[in-house]
DNA sequence: GATAAAATCACCCGAAAGTATGAGGCTGAA
DNA sequence: TTCAGCCTCATACTTTCGGGTGATTTTATC
């Protein structure tokens, strides 16, 4: 639960984090300058220092990177668009859930199961066991097979 | 003479009037300081937002601009009232022989390289080949990206 | 709240797929 | 004839797939 969350605003904890550092680091030096007189020059220049490398660092974290577009043409031969529709009677006559529809239509991309696994943040067993309950639903034995058939039966374009 | 001189260097001496300037603005605000015992406060404030405003403009100007290779896809449409037409112009920019294509096909069908062996008489070895070939043809890892691919560029239905 | 279905994950093991490398025969073009 | 490309096959090895089994957690539904 809190170990989500963290991970979740880890970025926005890390950023926060510096700036309280940076607070910090002022009233330390600030408390320096007091206690011990330092000359005025030595404070000024560390302040210039560190808030020019907060710039830097600001600028490199928050710009935008500029492009410089290198146009590689690439063709691709394609049928024309005919809308699919995807067949819901098949669908419901398999008894194939969602998840297991969206694992179809990656397998079909050509993904390996591990890519898939990455790609719907899941584990790689997870996949395993999904795609196990396609083939056994679709009746098939390969992954290979489940494509050609879903294609031909209307659950993928 | 000088004018082209100037026009070569402009760059360095935009910098170097920079810097002077705030050297100047530096000395200034410290006059300021001791003169009118500014707080200390506004004092490091002003100069933790130039420096920062300095750093900024400083990764701006001095960071090299990202490359970014952009692949643009053109789409070139196949004609949807004819069944099917292999593309030959896609043939021979992959450099496929007939025997691959055959393989490909018979791959697309969902066929095991076993039983692709068996359909056409030869050994099982030579279908591993066969297919090691046409991956890398295609520029692919796997049998189920070759039968996508293939698809989408017309070597098969 | 109980229940069922779906989704998640793990482990083992054998089969299939894929990689790397080498090699021999065949054919058409230079 | 030489050479390049294709087709064939082999060995050895690694990776991925798929089957089987069992388990826990989520989600939806009554």
């Amino acid at each position: 639960m809190i170990t989500k969350l963290i991970a979740r605003n880890k970025t926005n904890i890390l950023y926060g984090a510096c700036l309280g550092a940076l607070v910090f680091l002022l009233n330390w030096l600030e408390l320096r300058f007091v206690i011990f007189e330092h000359s005025f020059e030595i404070y000024a220049g560390a302040i210039a220092i560190i808030f020019t490398s907060l710039g830097i660092w600001l600028a490199i974290k928050l710009t935008k990177p500029k492009v410089e577009t290198v146009v590689v043409e690439k063709y691709l031969y394609t049928d024309p668009a005919v809308p699919f529709v995807l067949n819901e009677k098949a669908l419901e006559d398999l008894g194939m859930s969602k998840r297991e529809l969206e694992v179809l239509q990656l397998m079909a991309e050509g993904l390996s199961n591990q890519e898939i696994a990455r790609q719907l943040f899941v584990s790689l067993n997870t996949i395993k066991t999904h795609s196990s309950k396609i083939f056994e639903k679709m009746d098939v034995q390969r992954r290979t097979q489940a494509i050609e058939k879903a294609k031909r039966i209307g659950l993928i374009p």
